[in-house]
DNA sequence: GTTGAAATTGTAGGGTC
DNA sequence: GACCCTACAATTTCAAC
């Protein structure tokens, strides 16, 4: 799909606040309300936008540790730990990569000692390097292409 | 701040779709549109919801890469390199950590050389180790307390 | 917290280029 | 096909309770 100026402007803007009004979008980009919502439904429709979310501030709710644990995952575990790890909500994202480690993971726990109980679960299926987030400078960026 | 399940309630749903209106949410959790926005609004001010936002697939943006680079910054280097990569729309979150390297980063780029450029820039403030993601098997998860 | 009224918005229809 | 306008239903918002 190509993506006119207008959609991006539409991206960026509901990056920012996806609970504009279409009728405030449309201001914006100059277009009506029905025009936008007809360019949203599509964005959506063609999973351009997978998901209207709110990014929320974990440590004010109490849980104030977030980890990265690289995992070198044993031969033929994977499945089962890809698995085990989609039902703790624990673990926030997960990405296979290549490298000498086969996946990272971000984690979100509330103590430390959860985070020791997850790595001991976690040895049955690889060997685990953590590292504890100390701050994060660069969070969910809004993403937009500055060219044209 | 305290939640109750209420509140938890209206973070889900609105995890899962931020453009669900107050009267749909209250339908849900039993309360008027008037008291889901109040509890809205307040969740905003105390910053407990940093943002409504809106995932988007960066493949079908044309950005097919997705890389995660550990970084060790020179000595004197970090507040520049910060500076430098916080300009970066490429650099879509940087996370500040415990261990051997200071910095892990997760880049989006349309191409590999593009990722090579940016290699080369970072080369001027310290040392990368580089993987691309091949896939994300758990990416941006809902987050909800699942006890009481 | 609720209810009710006014302003705004979402949405479906028909029409234009 | 993408857009606009119109009209009605739904929602937001603000008041008073």
């Amino acid at each position: 799909m190509e993506l006119d100026k207008i959609n991006w402007s539409i991206l960026t803007l509901l990056q920012e606040n996806a609970r504009l009004s279409f009728a405030e979008i449309g201001r914006n980009v100059g277009l009506s309300a029905p025009a936008v919502a007809e360019r949203v439904l599509k964005l959506e429709e063609s999973g351009i936008i997978k998901r209207f979310s709110v990014d929320l501030d974990f440590e004010k709710l109490g849980y104030s540790f977030k980890a990265i644990i690289s995992f070198k995952v044993y031969t033929g575990k994977m499945q089962s730990f890809l698995k085990f790890i989609s039902e703790m909500h624990e673990v926030y994202e997960c990405n296979r990569v290549t490298g000498e480690h086969c996946l990272i993971m971000k984690l979100i726990v509330q103590k430390p000692n959860e985070l020791e109980n997850i790595i001991n679960l976690f040895s049955d299926f690889g060997e685990s390097t953590t590292s504890i987030v100390l701050s994060s400078p660069v969070e969910h960026k809004v993403f937009n292409q500055n060219k044209n």
